[in-house]
DNA sequence: AGTCTAACCTATTCAAGGG
DNA sequence: CCCTTGAATAGGTTAGACT
């Protein structure tokens, strides 16, 4: 059935068959390792490819400029992709920091609450004298711990993703938490333009 | 504002190569 | 033979030029 027509459209078509032909001849090919490194290096000084560069590459390589541009697309799709692996065990390492920490924090308002039961104190006296020595409200341990952890995350949502600035290494400006013992960074970074859009 | 075009993106296909 | 990798394609989106 499927051959039938296909002999149908060569017929009615030459220019069709060629094509054809040509793809049957014409399999994929695997680009060579010097092609491979210099698209590499190419990719590494810049993630976008212009014009100049790409018809200088083509030359440079012997190959099509549309398969220089197929190559960077298809490069820039596999370096996202990583981007997104890091960041996100950049994410988890840290979300399980805070977890760590806040645990130990509770333990240590258990312990804190077992010593004051000891000596006969219960704790809501304790929080109104506290009140009333501090001037401030009272926060439970679970609030302010939680509080950080959401103010990470919105942290997180409010930057421009473009920008990668969680998976570039920097820190976040919650104050008393310290993020530099985060994930390692990729062993290398491209250059990417400011007005890069993924 | 609408159209055209080039470049890009994501998802997918498919050939090649390795275990 | 199956699985992974990567070159290539399809189809959709976007930005800029032009009318």
């Amino acid at each position: 059935m499927v051959e039938v027509k296909q002999q149908e459209w060569t017929e009615t078509f030459p220019e069709m068959e060629k094509m054809m032909n040509y793809k049957n001849q014409e399999k994929k090919k695997r680009l060579t390792s010097e092609q491979m490194e210099s698209l590499e290096s190419s990719f590494q000084e810049e993630i976008k490819l212009d014009p100049q560069r790409k018809m200088k590459l083509s030359k440079e390589l012997g190959l099509q400029p549309r398969q220089i541009a197929v190559w960077f697309q298809n490069r820039r799709a596999r370096w996202k992709t990583k981007q997104l692996e890091h960041l996100y065990d950049s994410l988890k390492h840290q979300f399980n920091v805070v977890s760590k920490e806040k645990q130990q924090l509770q333990d240590e308002v258990m312990k804190l609450k077992a010593m004051l039961k000891e000596q006969g104190c219960s704790s809501s006296r304790m929080q109104c004298y506290y009140s009333e020595m501090s001037g401030e409200e009272t926060e439970t341990v679970e609030s302010t711990s939680e509080a950080a952890l959401l103010c990470s995350n919105m942290e997180i949502k409010g930057k421009n993703h473009n920008q990668f600035n969680i998976a570039e290494g920097n820190c976040f400006n919650l104050e008393g938490y310290n993020f530099n013992n985060s994930v390692p960074l990729l062993p290398y970074w491209p250059n990417v333009p400011h007005n890069y859009q993924p």
